[in-house]
DNA sequence: TATTGTTATACTCTATAACTATA
DNA sequence: TATAGTTATAGAGTATAACAATA
């Protein structure tokens, strides 16, 4: 067990230290890279979006206005609720977003490539079967 | 392949997750934390140090301020080099490492719970197949 | 000259509290 | 009153560049 605690700690922090250098050669970090893969399929409003990312709302308030800043996303105002805007990406923001998940799969994919096909299915089957049924992709 | 890129990534932030709300709970960051668990088996010098957290000596500076001045960790000026020091958890930072383990380690097992223990096993070793086998425990 | 470490500076990220505008 | 969001403020964490002391 204590083998398993520490192999699931040792491969967390290696796959955010991969992810970490990825996103700072596009002059991006962790977190911001969390918040382009949520909006890749979604335009929540801001108190949403902090609720994925598990942020206070006043935290977010700045880190949208630096990534729109840079023009990957835009703040749409809410046509119903004067007070309310949702998050929405931009084309740039869409295309680097694909840019940056083509080169954290390549990356993931030299990582495990020690595993027989077979393993890796194991691996992802096993993994799959620990994560919160709420996880969201 | 798409799946198991997804649930390696997803169950990383899970653990971080779960990581930084325990460690929160003690007024520690993961950076802390990790520096703690680093510091359990070694006294290292503050490149070597800032080399396994893969940060600036610059950036160990004040890291190592913060925990010194809260009785985490000494420097400990080097005997044959005086322009170098060591770094050593005191007891108190000793005493909270533990602390902090037993809590993760819980934690973790609940995480893990769904599987039965012949399938924790294989987790465990088709993690360890993964990792690079330079990640020191 | 090279190495170990700190300091100065600037930026991102984060929370708490107070605020604005709208509901 | 309650809610969506921003702003003010403070602190941690990080890097780069310049520095001090020792090798």
């Amino acid at each position: 067990m204590a083998d398993l605690i520490d192999g699931l700690f040792q491969l967390s922090f290696a796959l955010q230290s991969a992810l970490t250098k990825i996103a700072a050669a596009h002059d991006l970090s962790v977190i911001q890279v969390r918040m382009l893969g949520i909006l890749r399929d979604r335009e929540p409003g801001m108190l949403e979006l902090a609720r994925y990312l598990e942020l206070e709302k006043s935290s977010l308030s700045g880190l949208v206005d630096r990534a729109a800043q840079r023009g990957l996303l835009e703040r749409i105002p809410s046509a119903e609720d004067r007070r309310a805007a949702t998050v929405r990406m931009t084309a740039k923001g869409k295309k680097l977003a694909r840019i940056f998940e083509d080169e954290v799969r390549v990356a993931v994919e030299a990582l495990v490539r020690p595993l027989a096909d077979a393993d890796q299915k194991k691996l992802a089957t096993l993994i799959w079967r620990v994560l919160p049924p709420t996880m969201p992709a």
